[in-house]
DNA sequence: CTCCTTGCAAAGCCTTTGCACGCTG
DNA sequence: CAGCGTGCAAAGGCTTTGCAAGGAG
């Protein structure tokens, strides 16, 4: 994996220390696809050793996050998830009936980015965005 | 407030019962402004009378939601905020750095809302929405 | 050799729940 | 009077923290 090579010399570089916890803490959320928990990066690292403590997962998604290496997504409903840079910016679409999460092109929300900077000065996280309504199959259902 | 009477008029015909709790509840959310947290509405309502309990206020706040007659909103990094219908929707605009709320114009979001609709299906509940980022004051001083 | 990181366990925080009593309708 | 709603206290889930031992540089 050589992305996770960018990301660990990255930390290297901010002066961490490289722990093998912390190569597999950062390969684990590299691979994780869009999002994952903090639950589920720990699950994803228990699988290849049991040498990793949640305590420590956290602290290093902290880690990384603080360090500007993955980005932070509140998805409501306490629900925290993770993504590397990498993944690129987009919306979450959580739905509020089936939990269901789905993603949809951030672009749209360029627009939206530019006049919430030109009128209010707000310059919003775009990558973190999340959406609260009914997805499809659930608006079918109660229709 | 007359508007509060709707409110616990519309409560009754649900088929609740108007406790003296309930009612102030009701009127500390009403009165509440945009937005305000469980923990902000159980001190307003104190102030009034030492008889009301914590769960009591989360479990009338839940009712109300249920009831359609406040919306809940996850302002990410847990903290959640409610507020009656009335206020009309607006977009929370939450600062990472400062923690400070403002609001936006929800207006600015149809034109995202019916794109989302079209092409994804997904239905937002554009009153539900907050936005992370950095603001006005923020960006000037990390700048 | 220094001191950053880790594991463990305990504490925290916000919210929910179980239960018996009390009040609404 | 029936049973919903309340207070109290305890449990709950997720996350953070204190501390001593261990490993990176």
């Amino acid at each position: 994996m050589t992305h996770c090579h960018t990301l660990i010399q990255s930390l290297r570089n901010a002066g961490c220390r490289i722990t093998p916890q912390r190569e597999m803490i950062v390969e684990a959320v590299a691979h994780a696809g869009d999002h994952a928990s903090a639950e589920q990066i720990y699950a994803q690292v228990k699988e290849r050793t049991r040498a990793v403590n949640l305590a420590t997962v956290y602290r290093t998604l902290d880690l990384m996050v603080e360090k500007g290496l993955a980005w932070r997504a509140d998805l409501g409903d306490g629900c925290v998830v993770y993504a590397t840079r990498q993944h690129g910016s987009h919306i979450h679409l959580v739905c509020r009936q089936c939990g269901g999460t789905f993603l949809a092109e951030s672009g749209l929300l360029d627009r939206l980015g530019e006049q919430l900077e030109a009128e209010y000065g707000f310059h919003p996280d775009l990558q973190h965005l999340s959406m609260v309504g009914l997805c499809a199959d659930c608006r079918r259902v109660s229709a």
